[in-house]
DNA sequence: GCCAACGTTGGC
DNA sequence: GCCAACGTTGGC
């Protein structure tokens, strides 16, 4: 029995931002250039097609989630850490023993109500979170209690 | 294996 | 631009 888990991503829009991912191709992009290891053991070992992701929006005005997205394709090899002409290369990972994965995401939709982190920070059931407490990781887990009430903010409810 | 120095992220 | 938090590196 697989459950369906949940998960925060972040991005710079400046860099790849959310309406980035809804022009795409069937809204699908491939979520690389995570160089940090926590994240890189959620992305190989722990997320999986179907689960659940919130796109939030760091460096932003305001930093927020901004919409929702689902996982197409779990774990695989990060072929940009060997192309040194990407934008994170990283010349200790190869083909034969790669380090860094990423997963594709299929963008869903965008939230009625952006969900900023002032607002995560301020609701109970939130303020305890993985994004709160961790800031500076790219990939967090959320529960599903988490999640039920960011989309519950997110929907204007 | 410890720890200091340094680099990066990201909120403010 | 500053600073806190945390990761990485390298000397010993």
């Amino acid at each position: 029995m697989t459950e369906r888990r949940y998960w925060l991503l972040k991005s710079e829009p400046s860099d790849y931002s959310f309406d980035d991912l809804m022009s795409e191709e069937d809204q699908t992009a491939e979520w690389d250039g995570v160089r940090n290891y926590a994240a890189r053991n959620f992305l190989r070992d722990d997320i999986k097609v179907g689960d659940g992701v919130l796109y939030y929006h760091s460096m932003s005005k305001p930093n927020a989630v901004v919409g929702t997205a689902v996982v197409v394709k779990e774990g695989y090899p990060d072929d940009t850490a060997w192309d040194p002409d990407s934008d994170h290369p990283d010349p200790k990972s190869t083909s034969d023993s790669p380090i860094w994965y990423m997963v594709d995401i299929k963008g869903e939709k965008a939230l009625k109500n952006l969900v900023t982190l002032q607002q995560i920070k301020a609701t109970p059931g939130l303020e305890t979170c993985s994004l709160v407490r961790i800031s500076r990781l790219s990939v967090h887990p959320i529960t599903q209690e988490e999640w039920d009430i960011i989309i519950g903010l997110g929907s204007g409810g």
